[in-house]
DNA sequence: CGGCCATTCGATCATATGCTCAACTGTTGG
DNA sequence: CCAACAGTTGAGCATATGATCGAATGGCCG
């Protein structure tokens, strides 16, 4: 008899689902067709839903991509996580993800209270300050985690700060330095001076640290942008690195390494765990492992990409 | 460019969806993410809807019923219409129409105002009465549509009207008469004795009728039940006729035939088309083209059966 | 370049929904 | 037979939703 009482339950459960979600009544008509309470309409509303008698399909490429950001955000804990979809004609495209970042960028200065944007390195950072809707925002603060003087001794094309500093009137805080030093004293020697300490003291007080993500391999962005030579890609790669951020080197584990390059480095290093709210901007095959190993060792803790990437991630 | 931003507004009203309908969240939630109006977010979701992005699919016996009671409903322009899941182990069962039914009564008898039941024929009818939940409603009436005297001047094994009456206090109206007199002269004089005149007229106002269907073949319950004579059948099928309701005879378009047995009929014909509220209850797939006549010639405006019998009947 | 039309937007409000809580119903164990 | 209890029920309320309407926006034609 429970049995049957429990069948008829769901029986009704599935009629009260239907008429709401298929037949569009409200719980109201349903609860005098189904001859009860609107109370129990809603139960049985919720029920069928509990039961999972109903399910609902997104036919929409968009759907795939909400259910992997989902799923990104809960495997590894990240504050934030946004997929785009992949752009079958140009699957390496950072047009996408430049504009999920440039929305992000905006939403954050809009604020009228004061805040602190810290950027990193990477095409797709780059490409989203190009996006971001220009706005008044004197009393907001764009700090760079890396040094913008490249081996050359010029301003780097990279100087996306000052651009963005451009679009917001906001005070900006470029790191007049190299990319690296020449030893790790000379680096440990300028870190320390006013100027830089000054941006750094800026940067750990960042509300958004939005930062590329680079792979480490033959064809790394450091050292294809001439930051670091042949050799010392190399040798990092021989220490295990697999990735990097803002030019810190790390391994499969997205433990720091604390060799080579790293030691020379003037980069600001990434806090680990990352606390403040550090959204990682990447797509590509290439970039897969870099961007697990980065999420992996919570040298991030948001993460915007695409799709084919987000599958991949979630695969290895 | 429209294009484009036609497609950017259905991504956001599928992300607003998959929000909405499998995250679970908020209107108010998703304008935040969205960085939009809660307005704009709720006609995202709403265009999701519109738009058909998002389906709903109901995994339950049940949905293919309220499915099928639907299109009954809009084909055959229906005040009522429900469809029970088919029993597999005994497809001719009555069974889950009669529960039906029986709620169907319940509902109507469960109302303070007096109302006026009237019932046909038919073993649905018969069991849906013996399932009513007895209730005391002294000032109901209960009305015979057809002869309860069967041939060998018996009461009818068919006395529904006694019975709903016995479970609810009710005044009740059999109708003294054989189910068929021997001539048409006969029947009219007797329709016209003063106590057939008032069951008539308590008839004409009823509320709600409650009928069976019967199909004219060799298994017509008519005959089977002794009411008519094999030729008596066979010569109404000859006519044309096709299925019964209350022993008046139609044919394939649900009109009532002038010959034969529906002369000498003392049943209170059907109101053709039928303006009061008048369920038919039948099931089983030698019954699908008497329904469907029924439903052609409206001679009901109602219907109680099963998920076979009406897929069958939207099949033909 | 200006004005017009057609959308779109967000404030506001009526309605629908979901939840809490106290009362109730049927059940089980004394 | 009664009492304790677990599970349900519906009233009432806080919140969420959907519709309306005036204002604003943007595109298009003169």
């Amino acid at each position: 008899m429970a049995a049957e009482n429990e069948k008829s339950r769901l029986d009704d459960a599935a009629r009260a689902g239907w008429l709401y979600f298929i037949a569009g009544h409200t719980q109201d008509e349903i609860a005098k067709m189904l001859q009860v309470s609107r109370a129990s309409a809603q139960r049985l509303v919720s029920l069928c839903l509990a039961e999972r008698l109903i399910t609902f399909r997104l036919e929409h490429p968009i759907a795939a991509c909400m259910e992997l950001a989902a799923r990104l955000k809960e495997r590894f804990d990240l504050a934030h996580c946004e997929v785009v979809p992949a752009d079958p004609a140009a699957p390496q495209a950072t047009a996408g993800i430049a504009e999920r970042c440039a929305n992000l960028l905006d939403s954050t200065l809009r604020s009228e209270t004061p805040v602190i944007v810290a950027l990193g390195t990477g095409r797709a950072v780059r490409a989203a300050v190009e996006r971001v809707t220009p706005i008044d925002r004197p009393n907001h603060q764009i700090v760079s985690l890396v040094g913008n003087i490249s081996a050359d001794g010029s301003a780097s094309f990279y100087d996306t700060v000052g651009r963005l500093a451009d679009r917001t009137g906001a005070r900006h805080y470029p790191m007049p330095l190299p990319f690296l030093m020449s030893s790790e004293d000379e680096r440990n020697k300028m870190v320390r001076i006013e100027p830089i300490a000054k941006v750094k003291a800026v940067a750990a007080k960042a509300d958004l640290r939005l930062v590329g993500i680079g792979q480490m391999d033959q064809k790394a962005q450091v050292h294809v942008d001439g930051f670091v030579t042949r050799d010392e890609l190399f040798e990092m790669m021989r220490q295990g690195a697999i990735g990097e951020i803002t030019g810190w080197a790390y391994d499969s584990k997205g433990r720091l390494l604390k060799a080579g390059t790293n030691r020379r480095l003037t980069s600001i290093p990434p806090e680990v765990p990352a606390k403040t709210t550090t959204i990682g901007a990447a797509v590509g095959a290439a970039k897969v492992a870099a961007i697990a190993a980065a999420l992996n060792g919570r040298l991030i803790n948001g993460l915007i990409t695409d799709e084919a990437t987000a599958r991949a991630i979630l695969e290895r």
